[in-house]
Order: structure tokens, then sequence, then C-alpha cells
DNA sequence: CTAGGGTTAG
């Protein structure tokens, strides 16, 4: 002992200023254990001389407890507690549940879950302050399947649960599926008499919540005599998770009156309730309650916060409010990226979503799937693939909703392929899942192929839901199958299935198209609710296609009665007199246009280049490659006359929704987007077009003979569909 | 030693 360097240094060691803290003295193997916690660096060479020694030096007056416990709530690492644990087993007070009931707590504090559950199971005869510390554990750590298992342990061997055992247990109810176990749970807190533990019965409140058995919660609530924050708030946020925003509200209106001051937990789950009906003027006043109470720097409401404004389009707001936060957690950037999504700013949400990849920070399947919604809505084929590549190296590959998405995205992505290939790899299909593929092919006016697929389904037992139909409704619409959509139509009540107003629209569409106009009148006459926009929407194109003058202008009529400054109804209307070459109703339409201040959309073309899309308006000429777009131009307009081409003349010149044609070179924004994407890619590549309105006619059967006479494949997507142009013929057989 | 909250939604 002598000659160790420790005894050397004693005196100036900063232990010494630890001890006084301590009321009693203390041994040569405490300060090595204390060492070993509070200066883990140097500890290792004294535990090893005094691990020769025997405990004799320890004094019996020595307060353990305290001692240890003080040590205990000071550990930041399991090294610390586990030698604590080895000391206590040396000392022989290992059995002293105090301060191993410390030592679980305060495992769980860490994280170490597992060696909570070690500790425990080394404990001979755990009482309920034990077992309420490891149920904790468990329930803390979502891990409710073992909370529910220790609980039963617990009353095998006849330990009786109290007030602090129940929270946790119906917590873990709550989070398991199923609601059996928490019902019977609710029955014996009844029978332990605890209907008067407020905590209990809070806890009973959310779990009945959580199972969306709401009215169950609310008669336990209203039988509460005593109601705190937390009973108020689990009833909001029951309402809110149950989809009830507006229930939600009323409750806290309620707990105001009462005179409950809410607090940040209660105040989030007011502001979900405000996030869900996309009410953002009563989320702002929220807000500016908020900084009144003078919470605003609760980080977690800030994420509601930043959630409202993002999902209620405020996105910059949002942004400004994402962009403060010191540390964004997983939530945040999630509700971030979907609010950009939802919203229409998919490349900013993809831009997110790769910052998040390239600074390693977690995602989940939540940020993943919105992803992927922002890239179908981006429509780059390039990206899809990227996306698509970054999930199959990633942990979703099996989650239902990500391949949901990824088929949607695909498909909208103009690879109706692709999809059908992630449809194939995923074992586990279910209605969405075949839904979103027939929804793929018809979107690609691939009828065949969606009516296959739905008798396939039939043949795996998955039921239809209303998706599925309009799935089925648009692929048949978009290849002419007027008598499958009629029966496919009429077989949905066998399913129990109402139809809505889509469903009504596409069967409109679908006998207009096909030139069954009167049929369709009568349809929609006999629709059991009113026909809205879509519908009426549907009849006035389809008399457009088949130049029904007067049963258009009636569509019309309702239209503008329904939606009075919508320009694409006016267009509509004009078009229909155009292709029956009345201009002077035309004219009359743009008269009338210019009076109520509407002007026509604009349209423009997209074309992914090397992964960039470039973006082509009517006789765009802003291009840095123009002169070069324009000697295309009119090089294929050459080749196209050559091969025999007649432009139509008579409605596309008049046709209002369609860029006007500037003398004999046609410039409208696809062409543009072709002629450039023909200088700027390997002969054979597939050319990738997204347009905002619909192809008008001349340029799609233009395309159709480009296609041929540059022998390349060219896909436009515009706004309603699909058209694949290969070898002088367009996949939608001129009829869209 | 208790309880309540938020991101998504094909």
């Amino acid at each position: 002992m002598a000659s160790s360097p420790f005894l050397l240094s004693k005196i100036s060691h900063p232990f010494y200023s630890l001890c006084s803290l301590y009321p009693t003295k203390i041994t040569l193997l405490d300060f090595a254990t204390v060492l070993s916690i509070k200066f883990p660096a140097t500890s290792f060479k004294f535990l090893k001389h005094f691990s020769s020694n025997d405990n004799s030096l320890i004094f019996h007056t020595f307060n353990f407890d305290s001692f240890y416990s003080n040590l205990i709530d000071n550990s930041t690492q399991k090294t610390n507690l586990t030698q604590i644990h080895a000391k206590l087993l040396l000392l022989g007070i290992h059995q002293n549940g105090f301060l191993i009931t410390k030592l679980i707590n305060s495992a769980v504090k860490l994280g170490e879950i597992s060696y909570a559950r070690k500790v425990f199971d080394e404990f001979p005869e755990p009482d309920v302050y034990l077992w309420n510390a490891i149920i904790r554990g468990y329930s803390k750590y979502n891990m409710f399947a073992n909370a529910i298992e220790m609980y039963s342990t617990m009353q095998v061997l006849w330990v009786s649960p109290d007030g602090y055992t129940l929270p946790h247990v119906l917590k873990a109810c709550g989070g398991l599926p199923g609601f059996e176990m928490g019902r019977r749970v609710h029955g014996q807190i009844f029978r332990l008499g605890f209907e008067k533990d407020v905590f209990v019965q809070n806890g009973v409140v959310a779990f009945y919540a959580k199972c969306g058995k709401i009215a169950s919660a609310k008669v336990v609530f209203d039988g509460l005599k005593f109601r705190n924050v937390v009973s108020w708030t689990s009833m909001i946020s029951g309402y809110s998770q149950n989809g009830l925003p507006i229930e939600a509200l009323s409750v806290f209106d309620e707990m105001r009156e009462t005179g409950v001051m809410p607090d940040w937990v209660a105040l989030v789950s007011v502001i979900r309730a405000h996030t869900d009906v996309e009410d953002l003027e009563h989320g702002k006043s929220i807000h500016g309650f908020v900084i009144k109470t003078g919470l605003e720097l609760e980080p977690d409401l800030l994420i509601a916060l930043t959630a409202m404004y993002a999902k209620c389009g405020q996105v910059m707001v949002a942004r400004s409010f994402f962009d403060q936060m010191k540390v964004p957690n997983l939530i945040l950037w999630n509700a971030m990226i979907s609010g950009y999504a939802k919203n229409g700013y998919a490349e900013e949400a993809v831009e997110l979503f790769r910052e998040m990849i390239s600074n390693n920070i977690r995602t989940d399947s939540i940020t993943v799937r919105s992803a992927v919604i922002a890239c179908a809505q981006v429509g780059s084929i390039e990206l899809a693939r990227w996306m698509d590549n970054y999930i199959g190296k990633s942990e979703h590959t099996d989650d239902i909703f990500v391949n949901s998405a990824l088929i949607d995205m695909f498909a909208k992505c103009g690879n109706v392929d692709m999809a059908r290939m992630v449809f194939d790899r995923t074992l586990d299909k279910d209605v969405v899942m075949w839904s979103a593929m027939i929804v793929g092919y018809g979107l690609h006016g691939r009828g065949r192929e969606a009516l296959d697929l739905y008798q396939l389904m039939k043949q795996a037992g998955v039921c239809p839901n209303d998706v599925t139909f309009l799935g089925l409704l648009t692929a048949c619409n978009h290849s002419g199958r007027v008598e499958d959509g009629w029966q496919l139509f009429h077989s949905m009540k066998d399913y129990g299935i109402e139809p809505c107003h889509q469903h009504y629209a596409c069967v409109v569409d679908l006998l207009g198209r096909a030139g069954y106009l009167d049929q369709a009148y009568d349809f929609i006459m006999n629709m059991p609710i009113e026909p809205g926009v879509s519908v009426w929407g549907a009849l006035l194109s389809a008399c457009k296609i088949h130049r029904h003058v007067t049963l258009g202008e009636y569509a019309a009529e309702r239209l503008f009665s329904l939606e009075s400054y919508n320009t694409g109804h006016y267009v509509q209307l004009s078009n229909l007199y155009a292709s029956s070459r009345m201009w002077d109703r035309v004219a009359k339409i743009r008269v009338l246009m210019r009076e109520k201040g509407l002007s026509k959309d604009l349209g423009y073309s997209l074309i992914e280049i090397n992964g960039k899309l470039q973006a082509f308006c009517v006789g765009d000429k802003s291009h840095p490659r123009s002169k070069e777009i324009y000697e295309e131009l009119e090089s294929l307009e050459r080749r196209l006359k050559q091969a025999g081409f007649i432009p139509h003349t008579d409605s596309s010149l008049h046709d209002l929704n369609y860029e006007e044609i500037e003398e004999t070179l046609c410039n409208h924004s696809e062409r543009l987007a072709i002629a450039f994407g023909l200088i700027s890619t390997a002969p054979g590549t597939t050319l990738r077009i997204t347009k905002n309105l619909r192809a008008c006619i001349n340029c799609h059967s233009a395309t159709k003979l480009i296609s041929k006479l540059v022998n390349r494949e060219i896909v436009v997507r515009d706004a309603n569909r699909f058209h694949h142009f290969k070898d002088g013929v367009c996949s939608c057989g001129d009829y869209w």
C-alpha cells in the first residue's frame, strides 16, 4: 500500500472535495467505486490495485443507501451502473430493494433496458416498486408486449399492482393491437378500487381513445370528479386521433371555460386539431396564445406549429421555423417534407429529403412515403429510379405504404412497367396496392391489363374498394371499353360501394366519348346525387368531341353556375364552338372571359435531359440553344410535310386551350420540347415530356408521325393521361 | 417511480 501512487496523490485528488458531499466515512473500496464513476480515465489502475483487497475495511456505520443512491443518480453510463451493481454484490447488499429499484430506473433513463431487465431478473423477490420500475421501462420505450408480460408475471407471483403500475400498463395496452387486454385491466382497476385515482383514470381515458373507442373514453372522462389538464388533453387528442378535430376543439373550449390552464402538451393537441381542419386562422391564434403564455421556446410545441403552417400551405413560415430549430428532429423533418409535398413544392420536398440523406440523418417510413409522393409529383423518371434504388437499400422495402406510393410514382413518371415490377416484388398486397396498379394502368390507357389485374385481384381474395373502381373505370375510359366500364360500374353495388362524383363523371365520360350523348344525359338525370363540376365537365368535353352544341351549351351553363370563375369551362365551350366552326360564338366567349377578367391558362412542356428539367412555353425563344431548336423544328416540319402530314386547321387554330399556331411552323411547347430532346440525346433515346394542358389534336398527330420519322419512343404526360408514341401510333389509340 | 402530445395516409 505504501508504494501506491494513489496515497501520494490522495490529498490533492479532486475526490476529496467529492467526499465532503457525503456525511460518512468512506472505505477504500468506495473510493475506488467513486473514482471509477467520476474519473474513469484514472480509475483503472486503482481498481486493479484494490481488487485484491478484502472488504474488511468497511465501516459498518456507513450509510449505504444514501451514498449509493447518490452514486446511481449521478451515473451517466451503463458501466457506472455495472460497477455499482458489482460493488453491491461484493458488499452483500444486492438485495436492497431501494437501491436496485434506483439502479433499474437509472438504467431505464439511460436507455439500457435489457440491462435493467438483467438486474431485475437477478433480484430474488421483487416488490411492487421493482415491478413498477421494469414495467415503466418497457412502457417508456414502447416495448408494450414486454410490459404486459411483466404485468402478468407480477400478478402470478401475487404482487398487487398499485396506482403507479397501472398508468404504464394502460399505456402499453393502448400501444398494442386489440383492446381486450386493456378492457380486462379496466375491469381490474374497478375491482381494485382505483376509480378515484386521477392518474389511473386518465390512463383509462387515453387507452380507450387510442383504441378508437372514443365513446368509452368519453364515458370514463365524464365520470371523473376531478379533471386535471392531463384528463382534458387525453380527451382532446383522443378526438384528434380519431379524425374528429371539431369535437377536439370543442372539448378544448370546454376546458378553457372550466378555467383549466392548458400546458404545452395540451396545446400541441389543439394545434393538431387545427392542422387537421387546415384552419390557419385559429391555428395562428393558438400561436399567439403560445407566445402570450411564454411557451414559445418549447421545442415540441414549435414542431407542432411548424407542421400546422406547413400543412396549411404556409411553407415559407414553416421553413423559417424549421431553420430556427437548433436540433430538428425526425418529426420536424417529416412535417416539413410532407408540407412541401402536399402544397405542390415537390422539388423542395425532394431537396430536403436529399439533405437528410447526405447528412446521414435518420429517416423513417413516413419520411420515405412523403418523399416518394413528392417524386411522383416531380414526374422525373430518373429521380423515380433514384428513389426506388434508395428504398431498395433501405429498411423500407417491405413497407406496404411505401410500395404503393412507388407504384403510383412510377406510373405518374411514365413507366408503368416499373410500377408493375414494384407490384410484383411486393408479397403482401392489400386493396390499395392492387388499386394503385390498376389506376396506373388506367392512366396509361392499358385497359386490358387493368381488367386482367382486377380478375387476379379477385382471385387473390382481395375485395375492391372505391378507388379500385375509379381506376377500372378510368382504364375502360381511356381504352374505349364502354361495355366493360358500364358493367363494372353496375357491379359496384355488389361490393356495397356507393359511387361518388368521380365514378359518375367517369361513366359520363365513357358514354360521352363513345358518342352515346343522350345516354350520358339520361344517366346524369337519373343520378341519386346532385351532379357536380366533374360530371358536367365530362359531358361538355364529350359534346366538344362530337360537336353537340345544344347539349354542350346546357352543360356549360351548369358549369358556369357552379364555378363562374373557372377559366377551363369557358375554354371548353369555346372549343366546342370552334369545332363546329361557330366563330361568332367563339368570339363571344372571348369577350365574356375578358369581361370577367379571365385569361386562358398558359401552356408549357417539360422535358428531362440528363436529370435536369427544361421548361418550354409556346413560341419559347429563351433557351440558350433556341436557334438549334428552331432549326430542328423546321427540319421536322419539312419531313412531316414530305411524309404527307396535313395539319388540322379547323378546330385547333381557334382552340383557346391550346397554344395558337404561328404561321406554318407549329411552335407548341411540346414540339419545342421534342425538338430539344432530339438534339440533346443519343439516337434511339426515349423522350419523356410533361405537359400541363391536354395534347392538341394537331400535335398529337404530328408526334405520332415524328416518332416514326426519327425512330424514337416519345412519352407525353398531359393533363389527363399518358401517351406513348411509337412507330407512328399512340398508346391511346387516338382516344383521349 | 406515475399519466396526456406532434410527423404520414397509398
